[in-house]
RNA sequence: GCGCCCGUAGCUCAAUCGGAUAGAGCAUCGGCCUUCUAAGCCGAGGGUUACAGGUUCGAUUCCUGUCGGGCGUACCA
């Protein structure tokens, strides 16, 4: 149920009535509290065409638009209907929500959708740089699964590179100098750096490693069993950054780039017959007159090298195909960063021009920016490594755990734990998924882990405040029963944003922004928290006692769904 | 050079196919805990929406140009 959509409905068939051709209503959340709840916007543009004034037409449309016991109109302004829901209203639909688990968001025809998101480079460990596609992509699946959509999620992990010849080279040294690589692979990061470091300096080293590539490409066994060796050591180090922040993704989610290996020589077939491959120096590739690159000269997409190797442009169109094909996608998803932009375009064009993708598989890349340092640098150490996504992980639960003894010093260590993590990591989180996808974004502790303002705490304090009164009375969720009665303004307000909540998902949907649903949830905790502080509960007596029981009943299952829709854990008290 | 993205309060960010007086938080200042958790609430100050034009009844939003920043631009991913 989605309360604008179904006012726009009502108004646009009322201009229709009204002798407005193509009538769009253009209804929406009313920009100031004394607009009342909606505002009706398109009047004035249908005026226009018309050549008539705006505010007699909107007169027009009120009286097509009848008596309504339900609604308050008003034309206002140059030629707005502010719409003002009733009070008795209000509690009427609030009373039909109260009851649905889902709370209001009706379920959709299932679409399978593949969302591709994460995808860490298995050669290292996982860093910041990973924590925007993991997040926001992990948000997006959650999201599309409650609204009952078969997702498939897709990590797209790189397991076959270059650099897994040094990996494998330096693997294979330690194992003849009698060590064990397994103890020497709890540092992957390290691991990965010495590895590189040999490659650099050690011309015997170098040349090793790059013969392991081809070893390992060509399928040699003993080289084969060290690559599985190291591959599911790294796996286990991003199941462990998954569990730490609460990513639904499992290694069964895992499609590596080396899963396409066989596909590739096929793909690169494929294009042949369909006549779009041209050979340029030496290198297979697909020219599409669309794309232009220095000095206009036409830009190629690589397929096959001249060496003979596959590039990644290969994979993914190896990618697109098994999608489509093998896993029917209706819509793709790629959580990925924005640099990717031409080459994601050149895949998806070069997919369509091969028959991969046919005009009802729609394929969107989702891309967003740099995770920066507060001096607008790129999020790096001291000496320009990356920074491990574990330890921003643990950092943030430390100093969430700092902030609960400070706090709350009376709560039990296993509870301060508890809360510690789900504080500090639902803060990282969050602080990612409030701002916008498109822009840079800028890491800053004091600002996430401030705890106040938009953040995750504040909402997950929010919660604990209904919680407690809960918890004070002895009462479950499930017993209380009985009717909405609004009269003060901080309940009817409370009401009409509790009855948004599908709204602010479908506006999630359209662009895949999950700081609408963010700015949604604050804007909801942050209403809950002045009808708190005005309108006693416990203490109120009936019916006014029972309503506002419902109230802030509504509002801590929307807060924990909004939440969890968003990834983060919720906790009784903190 | 060309292409794409971005530029909003001191800082971090909003602003729902163009809507009414551009909103929050942080920081600053002033109030509120014998009353359901003060990680809270109420209030004040703070803006030429980078700049210049244009379209429109109406522009942060659309168009053109300028400046500033980021990314990309043939065999790394």
């Amino acid at each position: 149920m989605n309360l604008k959509q179904l006012l726009d409905d009502k108004v646009t068939a009322a201009m229709t009535a009204a002798g407005v051709p193509d009538a769009q209503a253009v209804v929406k959340q009313a920009q100031r509290l004394e607009f009342g709840h909606y505002q009706v916007n398109g009047i004035m543009a249908a005026a226009k065409k018309q050549k008539t004034n705006p505010r007699e037409l909107a007169e027009k449309v009120l009286v097509q638009l009848g008596d309504d016991v339900n609604l308050c109109l008003e034309v206002a302004g140059p030629g707005f209907i502010n719409i003002t829901l009733t009070p008795a209203f209000l509690a009427h639909t609030l009373q039909k929500l109260q009851p649905s688990e889902r709370l209001g968001i009706d379920e959709e025809p299932g679409k399978v959708i593949v969302v591709d998101y994460s995808a860490p480079n298995l050669a290292k460990e996982m860093h910041i740089g990973h924590l925007r596609s993991t997040t926001i992509g992990d948000a997006a699946v959650r999201i599309l699964e409650f609204l009952g959509h078969q997702v498939v999620r897709a990590n797209h992990v790189g397991d076959w590179g270059a650099q897994f010849g040094s990996l494998l080279a330096y693997m294979d040294q330690l194992e003849k100098q009698g060590e064990k690589p397994s103890s020497e692979l709890k540092d992957l990061e390290k691991f990965y750096q010495s590895a590189s470091a040999l490659f650099r300096t050690d011309e015997t080293f170098a040349k090793k490693a790059r013969n392991f590539v081809v070893k390992l490409q060509s399928g040699d066994e003993k080289c084969l069993a060290l690559w599985k060796e190291f591959i599911a050591e790294s796996t286990r180090h991003c199941q462990a950054v998954y569990d730490q922040l609460n990513i639904t993704l499992t290694t069964d989610d895992i499609m590596a780039e080396s899963a396409y290996n066989d596909d590739l020589p096929k793909v690169v077939e494929e294009l042949k017959q369909r006549d779009l491959l041209v050979e340029s120096d030496g290198a297979q590739c697909v020219f599409l007159d669309e794309f232009k690159g220095k000095d206009d000269k036409p830009l190629p997409a690589i397929v096959q090298k001249s060496d003979g190797g596959y590039p990644y442009m290969a994979t993914d169109l190896a990618a697109v195909r098994y999608r489509t094909n093998s896993l029917n996608a209706h819509e793709v998803l790629y959580f990925v960063g924005t640099q990717q932009l031409l080459h994601l375009s050149q895949v998806f064009a070069v997919a369509t021009a091969a028959g991969y993708i046919s005009k009802e598989q729609r394929f969107r890349h989702l891309p967003f920016g740099w995770v920066l340092k507060t001096d607008g640098t790129p999020f790096k150490t001291r000496d320009g490594a990356d920074v491990k996504l574990i330890d921003v992980l643990n950092e943030a639960v430390d100093r969430a755990y700092k902030l609960v003894e400070e706090k709350n010093p009376d709560l039990s260590p296993e509870d301060k734990k508890n809360i510690a993590r789900v504080v500090g990591i639902g803060a990282i989180k969050y602080a990612e998924l409030s701002k916008n996808r498109i822009t840079d974004y800028i890491f800053d502790w004091d600002t996430m882990l401030s705890f106040e303002g938009n953040t995750a705490p504040y909402l997950q304090y929010a919660y604990t405040r209904i919680r407690s009164i809960f918890r004070r009375e002895n009462i479950s969720s499930r017993d209380i029963s009985g009717e909405f009665h609004l009269t003060d303004e901080a309940e009817i307000r409370l009401a009409v944003k509790l009855l948004q909540f599908s709204e602010a998902i479908d506006g999630v949907i359209e662009d895949y922004q999950a700081n609408v649903l963010c700015n949604y949830l604050f804007g909801l905790a942050g209403t809950f928290m002045t009808f708190y502080e005005v309108c006693p509960v416990l203490k109120a007596s009936e019916p006014h006692r029972t309503s506002r029981l419902l109230l802030c009943d509504l509002t801590a299952r929307t807060l924990h769904r909004g939440l969890n829709l968003l990834g983060i854990e919720t906790v009784e008290q903190m």
